[in-house]
DNA sequence: GCTGAACTTGACGCCCCCGTCACCTTCTGG
DNA sequence: CCAGAAGGTGACGGGGGCGTCAAGTTCAGC
């Protein structure tokens, strides 16, 4: 996580020199999530992050060999949290209404937690899918769908196109999600029960 | 469009120059598209572009000013022409089933039919998203919701959430039709079943 | 304090892109 | 067949990014 408390942080007291190492590299993990929101990845140059901090162009390389890394490093620290997230609200519910309404419903509020985050993703969506084999996205519906296949071995959901399934629910969470961002009030109670409904009925349907 | 016959195109005998014209214009539509798709529109240069043709630097400046043109002019071509279609193929539809059904597989269709815009489309819809005000996807959406309401107002669907299930059915086809294309035998027939299923039983169901 | 390791800095050489334009080739209309 | 317009060409100046590295600064530990 780069906003907010930073998780499970060891309490040591920091000397001065450690405490610098962090802060650049943290400065260099912002610039470069807001960067790669504005302008996308592509577009994005080295100079550019190293603009947004104020560090000099060399610094930049004593902590990432290159742009990438840098991306490499903000899907760690954050679409990987997310998809931990996803997941194990999922697989708390016991039914198939709590299944999918949590799932969705901590997918949402991770997206209203760290809206800096979520643009850098939805923007660079597509870059990330071509450029990592397991890029959050496809990673995330591949364990859905693994969920969803459990959950039909159980009885808990009827027999269906888990594959197609699980992609449809990652993309509609992904596009529903992207417009509750751009509401001025986003409210993921309602973005939840839109798709939850949706996904319910669907799940909950025998196949024609 | 660009591959293909071109629509209704004006069957006149051209001269050699005319003919020259277009097949210029043509080919750095064409090598725009697999450079976009391959590297992403901010990576790509104009450079990249024409070296994906035989033509020279500045012959690139007689036909468009700069990359963002070739893509604004690729979009032109092809995903309204896409959205066109998939709108066509739901209005005729008389029922909810057919509405839906129809819709998915007009756009599965249009998938596979063009699949090299396909795939340049999902890698840049980040940028294309952020870059246009009327970008396909969007406007794509919001005809989408349109045509909801006017079925909710008709008696023909019942009452929902029109704008989160519009954008649900956008996202579920985008992704759905990704993982299709990625197959080695896509399936439209599978795809438009999966998503069809699924949002008939979704639109048909009271709100809970 | 003092020293040496750790870290930061920004100028540097190399490379490539941008958009242009003077020159050349090719086609059209007469 | 010719003249002139239309269009193609690629070298050019200006700009900027890349990754490096020698010099300078700052801290930790004694």
């Amino acid at each position: 996580m780069i906003a907010g408390a930073g998780g499970a942080a060891p309490e040591v007291e920091l000397g001065r020199r450690e405490r610098t190492k962090q802060a650049n590299r943290t400065a260099i993990l912002l610039a470069a999530r807001a960067v790669f929101a504005d302008i996308g990845f592509g577009a994005a140059t080295v100079r550019d992050i190293v603009r947004g901090t104020d560090l000099a162009t060399g610094t930049f390389y004593n902590y990432f060999p290159d742009k990438e890394s840098v991306l490499r490093a903000l899907l760690e620290d954050t679409a990987g949290e997310a998809r931990v997230r996803v997941r194990t609200a999922r697989r708390d519910g016991a039914t198939l209404e709590a299944f999918v309404r949590d799932g969705f419903r901590a997918y949402f509020d991770f997206l209203l937690e760290d809206p800096a985050t979520s643009r850098m993703l939805s923007r660079n969506a597509g870059t990330i899918r071509a450029m990592f084999d397991e890029p959050s996205m496809v990673a995330g519906t591949e364990e859905l769908t693994e969920d969803l296949r459990a959950g039909v071995a159980a009885g808990l959901i009827p027999q269906h196109d888990v594959e197609y399934m699980a992609a449809s629910m990652v993309g509609a969470a992904f596009e529903v999600g992207a417009r509750m961002l751009e509401a001025e009030q986003p409210d993921p109670g309602r973005a939840t029960d839109a798709v939850s409904d949706l996904f319910i009925a669907g799940l909950s349907a025998r196949r024609t």
